[in-house]
DNA sequence: ATGGTAGACACTCTA
């Protein structure tokens, strides 16, 4: 019995009924974790959701901005809203999931990680300051969590591209947000502290380009290429044997209406 | 160097 769960920054949920539904048909999750749901949890579509073969939902939702969920075939065990920084942004959520089989039961953390504004200093610009805080704050919980528990994925949009091949041009994106040394420093400092493993990149070769975001504010988005990888899937290293397989489902972009991400999708094997 | 688009929501914020 294999388990696969997908990461989408869906960019209002409400907006991506008919994406996730093609989400669904085309990769057909054992679990799908959103972000920038945007809705509060009373409007959240639950019954289209639950329709959809998913009635199994978690959802950490506020008005206007932000917001995640995991939604899933089969039940979750105790789910979990964090919250960061003194804020009540809704951007952690966390749940058991049981894969059956030889997976077992694992925890499945579904995160978003500030974007953290325009200009690329924290003394200057506050929201940088907080990607910078979020991303310390988080390296200190794994930190202090030690390997106690069941295995763990985490998967979300880190709003960060960490390699050269994560955007489309390493030059003229070093002092732009989401490539910046800082926070690439941030959260490979994150992922130590949670012994995560790039489950995209145990998959997909360094040298290869990859992305999941191309932004809305370009003419022709697949012409000019310009993307960067935010979105990502980590697992802990007691799963790094069971990574089967990757897809980073490109042709969402042009879904209507279209998320500026697309969905990213891992398969494990027992 | 600048502004381009999308979404929520009700004016302007966030990305």
């Amino acid at each position: 019995m294999n388990f696969s769960i997908t990461t989408w920054n869906v960019n209002s949920i409400r907006k991506r009924l008919d994406g996730l539904a093609a989400l669904i048909e085309e990769e057909n999750p054992d679990v799908i974790c959103l972000q920038e749901t945007k809705v509060q949890d009373h409007l959240f579509p639950a019954d289209e959701i639950t329709g959809m073969g998913y009635p199994h939902q978690a959802v950490l939702g506020m008005k206007g901005y932000n917001g995640v969920a995991i939604l899933s075939k089969t039940p979750l065990s105790n789910p979990e809203p964090l919250h960061w920084c003194d804020r009540e942004d809704c951007r952690h959520l966390f749940a058991g999931v049981d894969t059956g089989g030889a997976l077992g039961e694992i925890e499945v953390h579904c995160l978003y990680v500030p974007a953290g504004g325009d200009v690329a200093d924290p003394l200057k610009n506050p929201k940088f300051a907080h990607k910078l805080d979020f991303l310390d704050a988080q390296t200190h919980w794994w930190a202090a969590r030690g390997d106690r528990g069941p295995p763990r994925v985490l998967v979300g949009d880190f709003n960060v591209a960490p390699l050269m091949t994560d955007v489309w041009s390493h030059e003229r994106l070093k002092n732009t947000i989401t490539h910046t040394e800082t926070e690439i420093r941030a959260l490979e400092t994150m992922r130590q502290s949670g012994r995560w493993v790039d489950a995209v990149r145990k998959l997909i070769p360094k040298e290869t380009p990859a992305y999941t975001w191309w932004s809305y504010r370009a003419t022709d988005w697949e012409a000019v290429n310009k993307g960067r990888r935010l979105d990502h899937i980590w697992v802990s290293e007691s799963l790094t044997e069971s990574l089967m397989a990757v897809s980073i489902l490109r042709d969402a972009r042009d879904w209507q209406p279209p998320s500026d991400h697309v969905p990213v999708t891992v398969r494990l094997k027992p």
